[in-house]
DNA sequence: CAAAACCAACCAACTAGACGGTATGTTAGC
DNA sequence: GCTAACATACCGTCTAGTTGGTTGGTTTTG
């Protein structure tokens, strides 16, 4: 049979958020989505408040994970941003995972944001640290989570060319960076 | 007498949002935030849809307002970029109205978000019909955005001194291409 | 080795409260 | 006396979480 281990149960609310929207990610609706009864679906995640974090969680260490591969593979070809530029445009055409954790996340409770803004502060050190301009290494990093919360919230439609364009000229600006 | 009328309910349901969270946008805390009671309200607005999309347009119409009066202050010193980074640098210090009601908004239905996308493509054609480099203005403009949205999904601190060196950084990039 | 004890993983039925919306007033001003 | 602007009471539904099981596999023990 189908097991059901706690990274299925996480894929099927990102799938609720997605098909339903936020406000509708429900227990009964994740329960549904991966087959499993509202009590089952309790045995892994005690409460609701615990499923969201773990989203998040998974969400965030998805893109650590995707930054690093990126900055092993491109070895010294690029710095910290490029990596980072890379990771989230990689997250918008494979999945939306941690968009829709975070769209989830904060329409339940803010404070559960938490681990995403101390991550976020890690990033700017990181940065800062190691190029010559960090103020225009934030500005490129903040023009590529524009872009990305752009789609995420739906405003603008995925197959447009501009991700495109603007994924490149990112990159062409932030190697006279790093 | 404290006359309630529509604009009221809308501040009091971005109030709402701002002190517990977009899920917990209800008819009855919009009530008693404005000091009405559930059927006074909905005397107003006959659905709780149409509420957010009052909160969404009141929203735009203020981003539109704002980059006007930018617009109109700043003479031929700023061109059309120019104003829209001004507009939403403005939003993120007055008031956070627009992102309140967006947030709601999405997690409710990502369908209430279609005159937000309309409103999009507009200053995009806008830019690009009028810029040197229309791609570079698109991400100045991209990485405002991220700004005003990591602000607005609470990942950053509201007294952060990155605003204000971006803001100065920001426009500048952009005199060059107005 | 087999019975007994245990345990994780699940389910169905339920509860208490929240929520959107309706139905039916009431009152103040034109 | 008609209407806009409210209020009160209520209804059906939805929701998070609880309770009390069952089942199948593993471990313990006589």
């Amino acid at each position: 049979m189908s097991k059901v281990d706690k990274e299925a149960i996480i894929r099927a609310a990102e799938e609720v958020v997605r098909e339903k929207g936020a406000r509708k990610l429900t227990l009964d609706a994740v329960a549904a989505q991966c087959g499993l009864s509202k009590g089952g679906l309790l045995h892994h995640f005690r409460t609701k408040q615990a499923l969201l974090q773990a989203m998040l969680e998974s969400s965030i260490a998805c893109e650590s994970e995707l930054a690093a591969e990126y900055a092993a593979k491109g070895g010294d070809s690029g710095g910290p941003l490029a990596s980072r530029i890379h990771s989230m445009f990689a997250l918008m055409e494979d999945e939306e995972t941690l968009p829709r954790a975070l769209i989830a996340a904060v329409a339940e409770d803010p404070a559960l944001l938490e681990p995403i803004k101390a991550k976020e502060a890690k990033i700017r050190d990181e940065l800062g640290g190691k190029c010559s301009d960090p103020d225009l290494a934030l500005l490129l990093l903040f023009a590529t989570r524009g872009l990305f919360l752009g789609r995420v919230l739906g405003v603008m439609e995925p197959g447009d060319p501009i991700f495109e364009r603007l994924r490149k000229r990112l990159l062409e600006l932030s190697a006279d960076l790093d």
